[in-house]
RNA sequence: GGGUCGCUAGCUCAGCGGUAGAGCAUUCGGCUUUUAACCGACUGGUCCUGAGUUCGAAUCUCAGGCGACCCA
């Protein structure tokens, strides 16, 4: 039958309804357990045996076996499911002085997808499934759509996130991927707040784009008359709260970056940023095995984990080794030692690395080098330390490894997860950092940044020593709920939409 | 940006140049222990869109749309 015609039927059934008196959209409803209560608190009725504790729940009619004068319904609500069981003689001695045709009612007017609320006591059937002996239904929302095949499921990947409520009804691990995101970021939450930090919310909207290397998305605000900028980052914000006295400060947000869409990256993602007066990236890796280590111990029960049916072994301590010397194991080639740019070039090509021609400086090269030969390989969680100055433009100068900063990047399943620095604090160094950053910005690249001058200016007020750092939300909740997409993580992901051939053209 | 693959009934899929199909769902009938209930009958289509080739196109070609994956 036709899509229309299936919701022509439905409706005719609310109609129905109205008219024996039922509303088919109720108002309200009280359970005294759900699904997952019921089936905990008697897991241990054995078959065949029933009690007379009076129980009532609600939920979705995910599946319907109806007999002459017996049905079979299984009800689901957000924590699972149960079995109802509807006799005729039963519904009819307690529903009948209200409604004289109740067990036909159920069998004519209710659907799969239905949300319904029933009344009875406990009783496990002969084959072993826990079910309500139901004594009353009522309706309390009535369904129009048919649900996906009860045995398939929706498998339709274009479906599953453009009608992500579809999506979540019929997929029941979909549920436990957000439930278990929901319980990731509470853990990183209660962590911080108990160890003394505290949420500041900052602007999305900026005049600024700054604190990453990403193109931003432009906006306008009318009567201001001016372009405004999606952040990219929360980075200098949370800082000038740093200069301000706070010493203890993250921010749990969206980020926006216009750049292209993949299974690891989405446009708008999450992140957490976390700034500590006084600490430097030394302890910020300490931080960030036990952020991520407890959030693993506090969802999963464990720090060792598979992701995509590659064991993961998130406990703590994790390999260290810095960038040098990772693109030294990997490609033979000492960077470290090369003082002359086209030598390097020239090292670099020998060991396999493409589309360097053009590459500026060695720090870039040595980066490159990384990305290509290093990055992929570093499954188990992994800190790369001590960049180059280059590409770490808000990294302290190392205090001993000249061209390098300390800052570090966490690497699990080949993916970057965190990124953090020892700030840098010195205004006058910041400014000709930046400002290298605007003359490329100038000469053409959309992703360098342009100098943020209050940001300069509340620096040169003066900021302690700070360790700051960055973590990836939805990559950490992928390797948690060993999702294979960033879209399984998010709830509603960006997609084109559909093209609607009715729009006339205007 | 390049490549490969996909789009057929509400859902899951088959069909790959000759009448548009199956299972589930829906509808009708039967059934008081089902678990993808079962038995019987019926219903349901813009084969993603457009153009072309052909006596004939879901099928072949071209263009477009949306999506998935891989590469840069």
């Amino acid at each position: 039958m036709a899509s229309e015609d299936l919701r022509a039927t439905r409706i005719e059934k609310l109609d129905q309804l109205r008219s024996i008196g039922m509303n088919p959209f109720a108002y309200q409803w009280k359970s005294t357990h759900s699904m997952a209560d019921l089936q905990a608190k008697y897991g241990d009725l054995p078959n065949g045996e029933e009690n007379d504790v009076d129980v009532a729940v609600a939920g979705r009619i995910m599946t319907r076996r109806v007999f002459g004068k017996l049905a079979f319904f299984t009800l689901q609500d957000e924590t699972g499911t149960i079995q109802l069981y509807l006799d005729k003689n039963r519904i009819q001695e307690f529903m009948s002085d209200r409604f004289p045709e109740a067990f036909a009612n159920l069998k004519q007017l209710t659907d799969m997808g239905d949300i319904i609320g029933a009344k009875g006591t406990l009783k496990r059937t002969d084959k072993g499934e826990l079910s309500v002996y139901v004594k009353e239904f009522e309706m309390l929302t009535k369904s129009l759509l048919p649900l996906p095949d009860k045995f398939h499921g929706l498998t339709d990947i274009t479906t599953r996130y453009r009608q992500r409520y579809i999506d979540l009804i019929v997929n029941p691990e979909v549920r436990e991927t957000f439930r278990r995101r929901a319980l990731i970021t509470a853990s990183i939450r209660r962590y911080l707040d108990r160890d003394g930090f505290i949420e500041i919310e900052t602007p999305t909207l900026t005049s600024e784009a700054g604190g990453a290397d990403a193109r931003p998305f432009v906006t306008y605000h009318n009567t201001m008359d001016m372009e405004l900028y999606l952040r990219i980052a929360t980075e200098l914000h949370l800082k000038r709260l740093v200069v301000g006295g706070f010493e203890k400060v993250f921010e749990l947000g969206r980020i926006f970056r216009n750049e292209g869409i993949s299974t690891r990256h989405n446009p708008e993602f999450t992140s957490i940023e976390v700034y500590q007066a006084y600490a430097d990236y030394n302890d910020m890796m300490a931080l960030t095995e036990t952020l991520i280590t407890t959030a693993a111990t506090e969802v999963l029960g464990t720090t060792e984990i598979t992701y995509q049916e590659t064991p993961i072994n998130l406990t703590s301590p994790w390999k260290r080794i810095t960038m040098h010397d990772a693109v030294k194991d990997a490609t033979g080639v000492d960077f470290a030692a090369l003082t002359d740019l086209n030598e390097a070039i020239a090292a670099a090509k020998a060991a396999g690395i493409h589309n360097i021609d053009d590459c500026p400086s060695i720090g870039k090269l040595v980066n490159e080098a990384f990305e290509q030969k290093v990055e992929t390989t570093l499954i188990q969680p992994t800190f790369i330390t001590d960049y180059p100055v280059e590409i770490s433009p808000l990294a302290k100068p190392h205090r001993s490894k000249p061209g390098l900063t300390e800052r570090f990047e966490l690497f699990i399943v080949g993916r970057e997860t965190a990124n953090s620095f020892s700030e840098l604090t010195d205004p006058l160094d910041q400014r000709e950092r930046l400002e290298a950053q605007a003359a490329r910005k100038a000469a053409g690249d959309l992703e360098a940044q342009g100098v943020d001058e209050d940001f300069i200016t509340a620096l040169e007020y003066g900021m302690p020593p700070t360790g700051g750092l960055g973590i990836g939300i939805d990559r950490l909740v992928m390797v948690l709920t060993d999702a294979p997409s960033i879209r399984d993580v998010i709830a509603f992901p960006l997609l084109k939409p559909e093209k609607n051939e009715d729009q006339t053209p205007e």
